[in-house]
DNA sequence: CGGTTGACGGAC
DNA sequence: GTCCGTCAACCG
Protein backbone atom coordinates (compact mmCIF):
# COMPACT_ATOMS: atom_id res chain seq x y z
CA UNK A 1 0.00 0.00 0.00
CA UNK A 2 1.60 2.94 -0.79
CA UNK A 3 1.12 5.78 1.67
CA UNK A 4 0.09 9.38 1.08
CA UNK A 5 -1.95 11.12 -1.36
CA UNK A 6 -2.66 14.77 -0.91
CA UNK A 7 -5.79 16.31 -2.68
CA UNK A 8 -7.10 19.93 -3.25
CA UNK A 9 -10.04 20.65 -5.21
CA UNK A 10 -12.14 23.69 -5.59
CA UNK A 11 -15.44 24.94 -6.86
CA UNK A 12 -15.91 28.32 -8.73
CA UNK A 13 -17.26 30.46 -10.92
CA UNK A 14 -20.83 30.60 -10.47
CA UNK A 15 -20.77 34.15 -8.74
CA UNK A 16 -19.55 37.26 -9.86
CA UNK A 17 -18.68 38.50 -13.18
CA UNK A 18 -15.30 40.30 -13.92
CA UNK A 19 -17.93 43.59 -13.64
CA UNK A 20 -18.23 46.44 -15.24
CA UNK A 21 -18.64 48.50 -12.49
CA UNK A 22 -16.66 49.09 -9.76
CA UNK A 23 -17.94 49.17 -6.46
CA UNK A 24 -15.84 51.74 -4.35
CA UNK A 25 -15.62 51.33 -0.15
CA UNK A 26 -14.77 53.97 1.54
CA UNK A 27 -14.15 54.25 5.44
CA UNK A 28 -13.66 57.74 6.98
CA UNK A 29 -12.50 57.51 10.41
CA UNK A 30 -12.84 61.13 12.00
CA UNK A 31 -10.86 62.26 15.48
CA UNK A 32 -12.68 63.35 17.87
CA UNK A 33 -11.71 67.25 17.42
CA UNK A 34 -9.55 69.29 20.41
CA UNK A 35 -11.77 72.01 20.22
CA UNK A 36 -14.83 72.76 22.35
CA UNK A 37 -16.51 74.75 19.19
CA UNK A 38 -15.21 71.90 16.79
CA UNK A 39 -16.64 68.84 19.35
CA UNK A 40 -20.15 70.86 18.43
CA UNK A 41 -19.63 71.22 15.15
CA UNK A 42 -18.67 67.85 14.46
CA UNK A 43 -21.47 66.75 17.20
CA UNK A 44 -24.24 68.46 14.47
CA UNK A 45 -22.51 67.41 11.37
CA UNK A 46 -22.92 63.94 12.17
CA UNK A 47 -25.83 63.68 14.57
CA UNK A 48 -23.06 61.50 17.23
CA UNK A 49 -23.20 63.81 20.45
CA UNK A 50 -21.08 62.00 22.31
CA UNK A 51 -18.89 59.64 20.17
CA UNK A 52 -15.59 59.76 20.67
CA UNK A 53 -15.04 59.15 16.77
CA UNK A 54 -17.55 59.04 14.04
CA UNK A 55 -17.48 56.22 11.84
CA UNK A 56 -19.32 56.71 8.18
CA UNK A 57 -19.32 54.14 5.64
CA UNK A 58 -20.00 54.68 2.06
CA UNK A 59 -20.80 52.18 -0.27
CA UNK A 60 -21.18 53.42 -3.78
CA UNK A 61 -23.10 50.46 -5.53
CA UNK A 62 -27.07 49.99 -5.28
CA UNK A 63 -27.55 48.70 -1.82
CA UNK A 64 -30.08 45.81 -1.29
CA UNK A 65 -30.40 43.93 1.90
CA UNK A 66 -28.23 41.18 2.64
CA UNK A 67 -29.85 38.29 2.01
CA UNK A 68 -30.80 39.39 -1.52
CA UNK A 69 -27.46 40.97 -2.58
CA UNK A 70 -26.12 37.29 -1.70
CA UNK A 71 -28.52 34.98 -3.66
CA UNK A 72 -28.94 37.67 -6.48
CA UNK A 73 -25.17 37.60 -7.13
CA UNK A 74 -25.60 34.34 -7.71
CA UNK A 75 -28.47 34.03 -9.62
CA UNK A 76 -27.84 36.99 -11.78
CA UNK A 77 -24.08 37.05 -11.54
CA UNK A 78 -24.10 40.47 -11.19
CA UNK A 79 -21.36 41.92 -10.12
CA UNK A 80 -19.68 43.71 -7.68
CA UNK A 81 -16.80 43.62 -9.00
CA UNK A 82 -13.14 44.60 -7.44
CA UNK A 83 -14.13 46.88 -3.82
CA UNK A 84 -11.72 49.40 -3.35
CA UNK A 85 -11.23 49.70 0.31
CA UNK A 86 -9.50 52.91 1.12
CA UNK A 87 -9.04 53.72 4.95
CA UNK A 88 -8.66 58.08 5.06
CA UNK A 89 -7.14 59.42 8.54
CA UNK A 90 -7.62 62.79 9.03
CA UNK A 91 -5.79 64.53 11.77
CA UNK A 92 -5.30 68.15 12.67
CA UNK A 93 -0.93 68.23 12.83
CA UNK A 94 0.09 65.77 10.34
CA UNK A 95 3.51 66.47 11.37
CA UNK A 96 4.24 66.37 14.73
CA UNK A 97 3.81 63.01 16.57
CA UNK A 98 5.46 60.60 14.55
CA UNK A 99 3.93 57.60 14.33
CA UNK A 100 0.53 58.81 14.12
CA UNK A 101 -0.26 55.01 12.16
CA UNK A 102 0.59 53.16 14.99
CA UNK A 103 -1.06 55.31 17.10
CA UNK A 104 -4.67 54.70 14.51
CA UNK A 105 -3.63 50.25 15.42
CA UNK A 106 -3.72 51.50 18.94
CA UNK A 107 -6.46 53.07 19.47
CA UNK A 108 -8.59 51.36 16.72
CA UNK A 109 -7.47 47.96 15.92
CA UNK A 110 -6.82 46.83 12.33
CA UNK A 111 -9.71 45.78 9.92
CA UNK A 112 -10.30 42.10 10.30
CA UNK A 113 -10.94 39.47 7.61
CA UNK A 114 -12.13 36.49 9.83
CA UNK A 115 -10.11 34.13 7.36
CA UNK A 116 -8.64 32.84 10.19
CA UNK A 117 -8.25 28.70 10.08
CA UNK A 118 -10.79 27.42 11.41
CA UNK A 119 -10.61 24.22 12.83
CA UNK A 120 -13.38 21.14 12.40
CA UNK A 121 -13.74 17.52 13.70
CA UNK A 122 -12.58 16.36 10.32
CA UNK A 123 -12.15 19.56 7.96
CA UNK A 124 -10.12 22.65 8.02
CA UNK A 125 -11.22 25.87 6.43
CA UNK A 126 -10.50 29.38 5.64
CA UNK A 127 -14.08 31.57 5.25
CA UNK A 128 -14.92 34.22 3.30
CA UNK A 129 -17.15 36.85 5.52
CA UNK A 130 -18.32 38.57 1.69
CA UNK A 131 -19.10 35.73 -0.08
CA UNK A 132 -20.19 33.47 2.88
CA UNK A 133 -18.41 30.33 1.19
CA UNK A 134 -15.04 28.71 2.55
CA UNK A 135 -12.48 30.08 0.75
CA UNK A 136 -11.09 26.71 1.07
CA UNK A 137 -11.52 23.67 2.87
CA UNK A 138 -8.57 21.15 3.84
CA UNK A 139 -9.35 17.41 5.07
CA UNK A 140 -7.57 14.06 5.19
CA UNK A 141 -9.16 10.70 3.53
CA UNK A 142 -7.43 7.04 4.08
CA UNK A 143 -8.79 4.11 3.50
CA UNK A 144 -10.38 2.87 7.22
CA UNK A 145 -11.59 6.52 7.65
CA UNK A 146 -14.28 6.69 5.13
CA UNK A 147 -15.56 3.24 7.00
CA UNK A 148 -18.57 4.30 9.45
CA UNK A 149 -22.19 3.88 10.06
CA UNK A 150 -22.64 7.94 9.97
CA UNK A 151 -26.12 8.95 8.09
CA UNK A 152 -26.39 12.25 5.83
CA UNK A 153 -30.29 11.95 6.87
CA UNK A 154 -29.90 12.79 10.64
CA UNK A 155 -27.63 15.95 10.11
CA UNK A 156 -29.23 19.37 8.72
CA UNK A 157 -27.31 22.44 6.90
CA UNK A 158 -27.44 24.88 9.35
CA UNK A 159 -25.59 28.39 9.85
CA UNK A 160 -21.78 27.71 11.41
CA UNK A 161 -21.91 28.52 14.99
CA UNK A 162 -18.41 29.96 15.25
CA UNK A 163 -19.29 32.38 12.36
CA UNK A 164 -21.01 36.02 13.20
CA UNK A 165 -24.04 36.36 11.99
CA UNK A 166 -23.17 39.24 10.26
CA UNK A 167 -21.02 37.32 8.07
CA UNK A 168 -23.05 34.16 8.22
CA UNK A 169 -24.96 31.99 5.30
CA UNK A 170 -28.42 31.36 6.35
CA UNK A 171 -30.53 28.29 4.43
CA UNK A 172 -33.22 30.98 3.08
CA UNK A 173 -29.76 32.51 0.96
CA UNK A 174 -30.07 28.82 -0.57
CA UNK A 175 -33.76 29.04 -0.68
CA UNK A 176 -35.32 29.08 -4.28
CA UNK A 177 -32.33 30.69 -5.24
CA UNK A 178 -31.51 28.10 -8.21
CA UNK A 179 -28.39 26.88 -6.07
CA UNK A 180 -28.16 24.22 -4.62
CA UNK A 181 -26.06 23.88 -1.39
CA UNK A 182 -22.41 21.99 -2.07
CA UNK A 183 -20.16 20.43 0.27
CA UNK A 184 -16.66 21.26 0.10
CA UNK A 185 -15.58 18.53 2.69
CA UNK A 186 -18.24 15.65 1.81
CA UNK A 187 -20.34 14.00 4.02
CA UNK A 188 -19.96 10.86 2.01
CA UNK A 189 -16.00 11.07 3.33
CA UNK A 190 -17.40 11.58 7.40
CA UNK A 191 -19.35 8.26 7.51
CA UNK A 192 -16.76 7.55 10.94
CA UNK A 193 -17.97 10.49 12.73
CA UNK A 194 -21.48 11.59 13.64
CA UNK A 195 -20.50 14.58 14.62
CA UNK A 196 -17.67 15.20 11.92
CA UNK A 197 -20.92 14.45 9.37
CA UNK A 198 -22.80 17.13 10.86
CA UNK A 199 -19.75 19.59 11.20
CA UNK A 200 -19.85 19.31 7.53
CA UNK A 201 -23.20 20.71 7.25
CA UNK A 202 -22.50 23.80 8.57
CA UNK A 203 -22.58 26.42 5.74
CA UNK A 204 -19.14 27.39 6.60
CA UNK A 205 -18.54 24.31 4.56
CA UNK A 206 -20.96 25.32 1.54
CA UNK A 207 -21.05 26.89 -1.70
CA UNK A 208 -23.45 27.82 -4.24
CA UNK A 209 -23.26 25.26 -6.86
CA UNK A 210 -25.61 23.69 -9.95
CA UNK A 211 -27.44 21.15 -8.89
CA UNK A 212 -26.72 18.49 -12.23
CA UNK A 213 -22.83 19.26 -11.17
CA UNK A 214 -23.45 18.91 -7.75
CA UNK A 215 -25.00 15.29 -8.11
CA UNK A 216 -23.10 14.48 -11.30
CA UNK A 217 -19.40 15.24 -12.18
CA UNK A 218 -18.52 16.73 -9.27
CA UNK A 219 -20.24 13.95 -7.01
CA UNK A 220 -18.03 11.40 -9.27
CA UNK A 221 -15.00 13.09 -8.51
CA UNK A 222 -15.39 12.94 -4.84
CA UNK A 223 -16.21 9.30 -5.84
CA UNK A 224 -12.87 9.32 -7.03
CA UNK A 225 -10.88 10.64 -4.44
CA UNK A 226 -12.59 7.88 -2.12
CA UNK A 227 -11.14 5.46 -4.56
CA UNK A 228 -7.84 6.72 -3.80
CA UNK A 229 -7.82 5.85 -0.74
CA UNK A 230 -7.92 2.40 -2.10
CA UNK A 231 -4.15 2.59 -4.10
CA UNK A 232 -2.77 5.40 -1.58
CA UNK A 233 -2.88 5.14 2.26
CA UNK A 234 -3.45 8.64 2.56
CA UNK A 235 -5.12 11.22 0.48
CA UNK A 236 -5.05 15.18 1.28
CA UNK A 237 -8.05 17.03 -0.33
CA UNK A 238 -8.51 21.31 -0.28
CA UNK A 239 -12.10 22.19 -2.12
CA UNK A 240 -13.07 25.37 -2.91
CA UNK A 241 -14.79 28.36 -4.75
CA UNK A 242 -12.82 30.28 -7.08
CA UNK A 243 -14.73 33.32 -9.04
CA UNK A 244 -13.03 33.51 -12.54
CA UNK A 245 -13.26 36.75 -14.55
CA UNK A 246 -15.37 37.28 -17.96
CA UNK A 247 -17.43 34.13 -18.04
CA UNK A 248 -17.27 32.84 -14.54
CA UNK A 249 -18.53 29.59 -15.39
CA UNK A 250 -15.66 27.67 -13.65
CA UNK A 251 -15.46 25.84 -10.77
CA UNK A 252 -12.29 24.48 -9.91
CA UNK A 253 -10.41 21.40 -7.61
CA UNK A 254 -7.12 20.53 -7.41
CA UNK A 255 -5.93 16.74 -5.92
CA UNK A 256 -2.31 15.89 -4.86
CA UNK A 257 -1.19 12.30 -3.55
CA UNK A 258 2.03 10.87 -2.61
CA UNK A 259 2.74 7.18 -3.72
CA UNK A 260 5.22 6.40 -1.17
CA UNK A 261 6.41 7.65 2.26
CA UNK A 262 9.48 9.23 0.81
CA UNK A 263 8.69 12.93 1.16
CA UNK A 264 9.93 13.56 -2.59
CA UNK A 265 7.45 10.61 -4.27
CA UNK A 266 3.88 13.16 -3.97
CA UNK A 267 1.87 13.66 -6.77
CA UNK A 268 -0.60 16.04 -7.57
CA UNK A 269 -3.42 17.04 -9.61
CA UNK A 270 -5.29 20.45 -9.91
CA UNK A 271 -8.70 20.24 -11.56
CA UNK A 272 -10.78 23.46 -12.29
CA UNK A 273 -14.22 22.24 -12.87
CA UNK A 274 -17.22 24.64 -14.16
CA UNK A 275 -20.17 25.23 -11.87
CA UNK A 276 -22.62 23.68 -14.45
CA UNK A 277 -23.91 20.48 -16.07
CA UNK A 278 -20.76 18.33 -17.20
CA UNK A 279 -21.90 15.13 -19.03
CA UNK A 280 -20.12 11.51 -19.21
CA UNK A 281 -19.03 12.94 -22.23
CA UNK A 282 -16.01 14.54 -20.62
CA UNK A 283 -13.08 13.39 -18.80
CA UNK A 284 -11.59 14.81 -15.53
CA UNK A 285 -8.28 15.23 -17.49
CA UNK A 286 -10.16 17.85 -19.54
CA UNK A 287 -10.20 20.22 -16.68
CA UNK A 288 -6.44 19.81 -14.76
CA UNK A 289 -4.46 23.03 -14.63
CA UNK A 290 -1.05 23.32 -13.40
CA UNK A 291 -0.93 23.86 -9.07
CA UNK A 292 0.72 27.17 -10.43
CA UNK A 293 -1.94 28.59 -12.32
CA UNK A 294 -4.83 27.33 -9.57
CA UNK A 295 -2.71 29.15 -7.23
CA UNK A 296 -2.65 32.18 -9.37
CA UNK A 297 -6.56 32.25 -9.85
CA UNK A 298 -7.02 31.14 -6.40
CA UNK A 299 -4.95 33.51 -4.53
CA UNK A 300 -3.81 30.69 -2.77
CA UNK A 301 -0.66 28.92 -1.81
CA UNK A 302 -1.77 25.45 -1.14
CA UNK A 303 1.27 23.45 -0.06
CA UNK A 304 3.81 26.21 1.25
CA UNK A 305 5.68 23.45 3.27
CA UNK A 306 6.23 21.06 0.15
CA UNK A 307 9.79 22.53 -0.87
CA UNK A 308 10.43 20.55 -4.49
CA UNK A 309 7.76 21.27 -6.12
CA UNK A 310 9.59 19.91 -9.58
CA UNK A 311 9.31 16.51 -8.08
CA UNK A 312 5.57 16.42 -7.85
CA UNK A 313 4.23 14.02 -9.92
CA UNK A 314 0.93 14.34 -11.90
CA UNK A 315 -1.50 12.82 -10.63
CA UNK A 316 -3.06 11.19 -13.97
CA UNK A 317 0.27 10.28 -15.12
CA UNK A 318 0.51 7.80 -11.88
CA UNK A 319 -3.07 7.21 -11.61
CA UNK A 320 -6.28 6.63 -13.85
CA UNK A 321 -8.18 10.26 -13.11
CA UNK A 322 -10.84 8.31 -14.90
CA UNK A 323 -14.15 8.83 -13.19
CA UNK A 324 -17.25 6.74 -13.01
CA UNK A 325 -18.74 5.84 -16.44
CA UNK A 326 -22.20 6.20 -16.68
CA UNK A 327 -23.06 2.43 -16.56
CA UNK A 328 -21.41 1.84 -13.02
CA UNK A 329 -22.56 5.40 -11.70
CA UNK A 330 -25.56 4.82 -12.61
CA UNK A 331 -25.82 1.22 -11.36
CA UNK A 332 -24.26 2.83 -8.02
CA UNK A 333 -26.99 5.04 -7.83
CA UNK A 334 -29.81 2.91 -8.24
CA UNK A 335 -28.08 0.52 -6.09
CA UNK A 336 -28.20 3.43 -2.98
CA UNK A 337 -31.95 4.09 -4.31
CA UNK A 338 -33.26 0.54 -3.82
CA UNK A 339 -31.59 0.49 -0.14
CA UNK A 340 -33.45 3.30 0.23
CA UNK A 341 -36.92 2.17 -1.27
CA UNK A 342 -39.82 1.81 1.41
CA UNK A 343 -42.60 1.03 -1.06
CA UNK A 344 -43.00 -1.59 -3.62
CA UNK A 345 -44.03 0.62 -6.04
CA UNK A 346 -41.05 2.60 -5.89
CA UNK A 347 -38.69 -0.19 -5.67
CA UNK A 348 -40.28 -1.10 -9.06
CA UNK A 349 -40.26 2.14 -10.41
CA UNK A 350 -36.56 2.56 -10.11
CA UNK A 351 -35.86 -0.82 -11.94
CA UNK A 352 -38.25 0.00 -14.48
CA UNK A 353 -36.04 3.09 -15.20
CA UNK A 354 -32.69 1.51 -15.09
CA UNK A 355 -34.14 -0.25 -18.06
CA UNK A 356 -35.14 2.44 -19.83
CA UNK A 357 -31.95 3.82 -19.57
CA UNK A 358 -30.40 0.76 -21.70
CA UNK A 359 -28.68 -1.07 -18.13
CA UNK A 360 -28.88 -4.56 -17.06
CA UNK A 361 -28.67 -4.72 -13.53
CA UNK A 362 -25.31 -6.65 -12.53
CA UNK A 363 -24.89 -8.76 -9.80
CA UNK A 364 -24.79 -7.10 -6.55
CA UNK A 365 -27.99 -4.58 -7.65
CA UNK A 366 -29.65 -8.12 -8.66
CA UNK A 367 -29.73 -9.64 -5.17
CA UNK A 368 -29.97 -6.16 -3.65
CA UNK A 369 -33.58 -5.76 -5.74
CA UNK A 370 -34.31 -9.16 -4.98
CA UNK A 371 -33.36 -8.31 -0.99
CA UNK A 372 -35.52 -5.93 -0.73
CA UNK A 373 -38.34 -6.66 -2.85
CA UNK A 374 -38.81 -9.76 -0.50
CA UNK A 375 -38.43 -7.36 3.05
CA UNK A 376 -41.02 -4.60 1.29
CA UNK A 377 -43.22 -7.71 0.27
CA UNK A 378 -42.84 -8.84 3.81
CA UNK A 379 -43.65 -5.54 5.06
CA UNK A 380 -47.10 -4.46 2.94
CA UNK A 381 -49.09 -7.91 3.75
CA UNK A 382 -47.67 -6.95 7.70
CA UNK A 383 -49.68 -3.90 7.03
CA UNK A 384 -52.50 -4.94 4.99
CA UNK A 385 -53.72 -7.37 8.37
CA UNK A 386 -52.99 -5.50 11.26
CA UNK A 387 -53.09 -7.66 14.54
CA UNK A 388 -56.56 -6.39 15.36
C1' DC B 1 -23.84 9.20 -3.69
C1' DG B 2 -25.50 14.17 -4.23
C1' DG B 3 -29.52 17.06 -3.40
C1' DT B 4 -34.90 19.35 -2.92
C1' DT B 5 -39.82 19.79 -1.89
C1' DG B 6 -44.19 19.17 0.47
C1' DA B 7 -47.23 17.29 4.04
C1' DC B 8 -47.98 16.94 8.76
C1' DG B 9 -48.30 17.83 13.69
C1' DG B 10 -46.77 19.95 17.94
C1' DA B 11 -45.26 24.40 20.28
C1' DC B 12 -45.95 29.10 20.92
C1' DG C 1 -53.07 31.62 13.44
C1' DT C 2 -47.74 31.14 12.38
C1' DC C 3 -43.39 28.94 12.89
C1' DC C 4 -40.54 25.01 12.96
C1' DG C 5 -38.67 20.31 13.05
C1' DT C 6 -39.47 15.67 11.19
C1' DC C 7 -40.63 12.48 7.78
C1' DA C 8 -41.77 10.69 3.25
C1' DA C 9 -41.32 11.00 -1.63
C1' DC C 10 -38.69 12.26 -5.42
C1' DC C 11 -34.89 13.56 -8.94
C1' DG C 12 -29.91 13.25 -11.21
Amino acid sequence: MAPHVISVRFVSGFVFGAASGVAALKLYLYEEQKTDRVRFVSGFVFGAASGVAALKLYLYEEQKTDRVRFVSGFVFGAASGVAALKLYLYEEQKTDRGSSIHRLIERFGLPQTGAETRFYLNHVLSYDQARRTPRWVAEHLSAHRLLGQAERKHCKFKPDPSIPELFSAQNEDYLRSGWSRGHMAPAGDNKISEQAMAETFYLSNIVPQNYENNAGFWNRLEMYCRELTQSFADVWVISGPLLLPQTSEDGSRTVSYQKDSSSDSLALGAFVVPNAPIGFDHQLTEFQVSLSDLERMSGLTFFPAVEQREELKNLCDVDSCQLMDFRRFTLYISGRKVASARTMARLEKIMTELKDAGITPDEYLSSLYLEKKRELAEKEEHEKKPEQ
